[in-house]
DNA sequence: CCACTTCCGGACCGCTTAGTATAGAAACTT
DNA sequence: AAGTTTCTATACTAAGCGGTCCGGAAGTGG
């Protein structure tokens, strides 16, 4: 549509690419203006903010990229044509490795990206943390789906299953950003499925 | 010692208190020297400075307040007493109920307490790491100990056990802080010790 | 070529940051 | 009384924060 005037010098998309690289590093508010404008090729205030509006805006695509990109770690999760069990599996062993690659950042952006904020900034924790439920949510439709193929019975025992797969998935951001590697956490998953197995409905 | 001159007006340790809740429900970095004089009764700069040094040296004093209190629910996992299963089972139960219990901050200060950090606060983050480091040997030493109890055989699934525990342990800072209830986390636990119970030598 | 649109460099805004310096007064011990 | 320490209170530093504004350059469409 609007396609006279000067062109931009910078490229957007490079550019979102490496506040993504800083902000997954470091977080949201201890990522600052100059930083972001440095790494982007130190572009002026004026190009920053013509082109992404604020911090917390360009945070929010950012967000948004990170969820297109790094995330689809988590795509299994949510493909229905595959069985329950092998898309929570997967949904691990991808995040796992994606999450101590050190080709980028380690950790995730979600879980790590704004945990240490103040007040006035909670809004981006509230974005943040409407992730992770969503992520929560698409646990727990896998094991209803798991129920409801007649592959898990609906017991006390399997309405944790969720909660616990959950927690070992946030708590691999914490163990990837301290170091460790992916083979250490794809075998703990390996030894976390088998709480799934000795659930199954013996055939 | 020195006991003489005119004594300090405000009691030092409820203030490390002050400061140990507002650290834990923000973070360091966000947290400002305004603030923490604040929720000490508005203290002067000169006694903060005069009490406690510095900023990051008030975070060193509370994260050991920190491990000296709240951080005691990991008790069991250093005690020799116990047997290794009841020993992690008591930790991971006893961290589930401090995380989530409402009368403080929810979380984990060790985990979320400085997770976001521009790289020159560095130290900060180290100094959390090594905590985090220490759990995770405890629960190494854990299991080894129960291997040369002989309840567990030395197999490659039984040197996944520590990573899945201390995984487990680290994600629940994450769920706790997102509003999670003690209670699911528990029952969570109670399923995740049956992997324990699965590789235990039959009697 | 001109009118128009857009971008860029840089100055600038008000505010906050961690931390220091100053003063004199007050409260304690010896 | 002498000496020591912390007090309150204020002023201050130097730097950084997110964000705004303007003049001029650079490109485009007619």
């Amino acid at each position: 549509m609007a396609r006279t005037g000067r062109p931009r010098e910078f490229d957007r998309d490079k550019a979102l690419d490496a506040a993504l690289t800083l902000f997954w590093t470091q977080g949201y508010e201890p990522t600052s203006l100059n930083q972001l404008k440095a790494c982007m090729g130190n572009i002026s205030p004026a190009s920053f903010y013509a082109a992404f509006g604020s911090k917390e805006a360009l945070f929010r695509e950012v967000v948004q990229r990170y969820v297109e990109t790094y995330g689809q770690v988590m795509a299994p999760l949510w493909d229905e044509t595959l069985e329950p069990r092998d898309a929570i599996e997967q949904t691990l062993r991808r995040s796992a490795r994606m999450q101590t690659t050190r080709s980028h950042p380690t950790g995730c952006l979600i879980v790590l990206g704004a945990s240490n904020c103040s007040p006035e900034n909670e809004p981006v924790q509230t974005l943040l943390a409407a992730q992770r439920e969503r992520s929560r949510k698409g646990f727990q439709d896998c094991v209803a789906r798991a129920v409801a193929d007649g592959e898990l019975t609906d017991t006390p025992v399997t309405k944790t299953l969720p909660t616990l797969f959950v927690t070992f998935l946030h708590g691999m951001a914490c163990e990837a950003r301290d170091g460790n590697r992916a083979k250490k956490l794809d075998e703990a998953i390996t030894t976390l499925m088998q709480v799934w197995n000795s659930l199954t409905v013996s055939p």
